[in-house]
DNA sequence: TCCGTTCTAGAATATTCGTGT
DNA sequence: TACACGAATATTCTAGAACGG
């Protein structure tokens, strides 16, 4: 029996970091889109729980439940974080990273 | 098109300081025109009363309620402070900040 | 009447960076003690609850409520992190900080 | 070597305070 | 009190560095 982890990294992209497949499969995730989600336009995803982010969904892909090595993964990979003026959230961004395009990640 | 960072940001103006698009934003919104909005002409804009815009609408976009932060701001921003002789009203110029022309600033 | 901030702000050392004031005061509140508090031998302090201490303790003493905002700072007045191997938790520690020595701050 | 995890620091902007006028 | 500005601290976002698998 496949593990939840692997059955969800399925559609990973051959030669692409782990990183950036592991974080289309958890936007692909419904059960995690209480507490991470694709922004509406899908050019960008929000954390919209931390604390179930960090203890509920990190873990299950990575080696620990810490928001900052996550975050510090991000920037690695050139992720760029945004504020939304309206709405006052957090967005990270990548001009690839794009939801439906895990393709051109390669 | 749209950049993809415009869409996400609705109006914000990448590579601009926060404090800029903020004062955009707050300029932009008509329910707090009664306490700031622009001159006549945008090119200038005016504090119309301090005490609802310190305690009403400065929270909403920055993290203090106090007049004198945000004077401060535009100081550093080179704005300058016009005294209407007429009204005994203060406007705020910058050459690069006028009304419907958020797209200079960059 | 005093706020709750100034109430127990009031032993607060004269040039001292209110952030290490802000730091001895949350550590000399009982109510704070379940997501810090001071280690047993008083010599570090422990975040133990990482999700209340950012909701609950930080928006009270700071304009934040950002774990790593307040971990910046630790590190600008040159706390360190310190590894308790049998607990796992994380210890943060300055030679000048100490329990019952808020004095020495001078 | 590459990638991941952790701890700390750089850099830019923001907020506050004080001084001179 | 109001005003402009320097300076110190605070907040945010990103990157450097060390270490491990």
């Amino acid at each position: 029996m496949l593990s939840p982890l692997n059955s969800v990294l399925t559609n990973s992209q051959p030669n692409v970091p782990s990183f950036l497949n592991k974080l289309y499969a958890i936007l692909s995730t419904p059960e995690y889109n209480s507490s991470i989600s694709w922004s509406e336009d899908g050019r960008a995803f929000i954390i919209l729980d931390h604390n179930l982010f960090s203890n509920g969904v990190l873990p299950v892909f990575f080696k620990h439940s810490n928001l900052s090595s996550f975050i510090r993964q991000l920037n690695m990979y050139d992720f760029q974080k945004l504020k939304n003026m309206d709405t006052n959230q957090s967005l990270f961004f990548h001009p690839k990273f794009l939801r439906d395009r895990q393709d051109i990640l390669n």
